[in-house]
DNA sequence: ATAATATGAATGAATACTCATTCATTTTTA
DNA sequence: TAAAAATGAATGAGTATTCATTCATATTAT
């Protein structure tokens, strides 16, 4: 088992490949959309042949599944990074997760398009949805349990941690929905300061100006 | 041949016939996706033959464009009458707004279902986002003026009508996603409750508790 | 070490199927 | 009766899937 210092292009290991065909696939939707992305484009962008998808994933439709986990892991293995590698406070960490979902690496147009393709198909297909919801059960909770924490430091009145958390989750949501219809407008510094003014008026002894 | 109410009449029919087509596509987009609703599917939720999109409408492209700009349109009647009937203040305009966008009417899980199918093609397809984007700019444009109104009403500090409005209109957008992701989870009066809170906090004078 | 064999990844042409669109015909309206 | 509307079978373009074959690499035999 000596001699393969180099891989060709033509052999892969099964993970590598399967990969490989999950970034095409995101590529292609976030180009072509969803309803036009064919089997041959994904192929074709990864510069392998027509009948390769079926072979790793046996279906269209498995594809689309798998990539809609990569999509909601990558994201969760983003989020726990922020999340451990940012405090020690619990405003630190909150204001670190907000942030992530404004920086370049997860608001990207392209990303954001195939988030939203993925979730224009979520009532029809229930296993989107399982997978979203999962995903952002996790991500609720977490930060729900940062804002029970600043309001139990602070003394804050008549405020609810789920009430802040939803606001926060949709607020960042619906940033990515701004970004994706009016690129041109949106402005990601503008964004930043919109949940810092909210996190300011809600937390000022946590966030102050 | 002195006749000229005849053409009115059949006027009114051929408009009620597209309205019925963009009625039954709705329904197939939010039961089936946008991917899998095909022409015959649209006419035989209408009760009608094969080839009477095509009658209608020329294309299936053609079909969607108007599905989206009928949606548009229905959301923009409900903004403006809300806008008009509420009042007299910008405090009281806002907050009827803001409860519109909650409301069953509009925030119902089917309806949101197509506003996220079509948002899911937005990056692929230049003409929805342009839709999108008119419809956008006018809400975007009301809300800030309605801040900024606020805010020289009020004595409040360091805060920016359009941070302020970018968070508004994010927020809802969140709050339909979650309602789509979570419909059992997702709870109409937290969200309104997020929405007060975040109103309160920011404009305490107009918006006591 | 070299040759022979086995493995399974990759190919791409062929197949089976879906679906938008067309159009000859029928039905309805004025 | 003539014009408009609607029908639904037929068409054909496009696409997911299959599969016999090719090819690179690993394994075994000599």
């Amino acid at each position: 088992m000596a001699t393969t210092a180099k891989k060709t292009s033509r052999t892969a290991t099964r993970e590598k490949r399967r990969q490989q065909l999950i970034d095409a696939t995101m590529k292609c939707i976030a180009r072509k959309g969803m309803g036009s992305t064919t089997l041959g484009d994904v192929a074709g962008e990864a510069g392998l042949s027509q009948g390769i998808v079926n072979l790793h994933f046996e279906s269209k439709d498995n594809l689309l599944n798998e990539t809609l986990r990569y999509l909601a892991d990558e994201y969760k293995t983003q989020f726990s990074h922020a999340y451990e590698k940012s405090g020690p406070g619990a405003a630190d960490k909150l204001h670190a997760l907000m942030k992530l979902d404004l920086s370049p690496s997860v608001l990207d147009r392209r990303k954001v398009a195939v988030w939203f393709a993925f979730w224009g198909e979520v009532k029809s297909r229930p296993i989107y949805r399982d997978i979203c919801e999962k995903s952002d059960e996790y991500y609720d909770e977490i930060v729900r349990s940062l804002c029970s924490q600043l309001i139990a430091e602070g003394d804050y009145k008549n405020i609810t941690a789920l009430a802040i958390s939803t606001a926060l989750a949709s607020m960042t949501n619906g940033m990515w929905l701004s970004c994706l219809i009016s690129p041109k407008l949106f402005d990601r510094q503008n964004a930043m300061i919109a949940v810092d003014e909210y996190l300011h008026s809600i937390f000022p002894e946590h966030f102050p100006l």
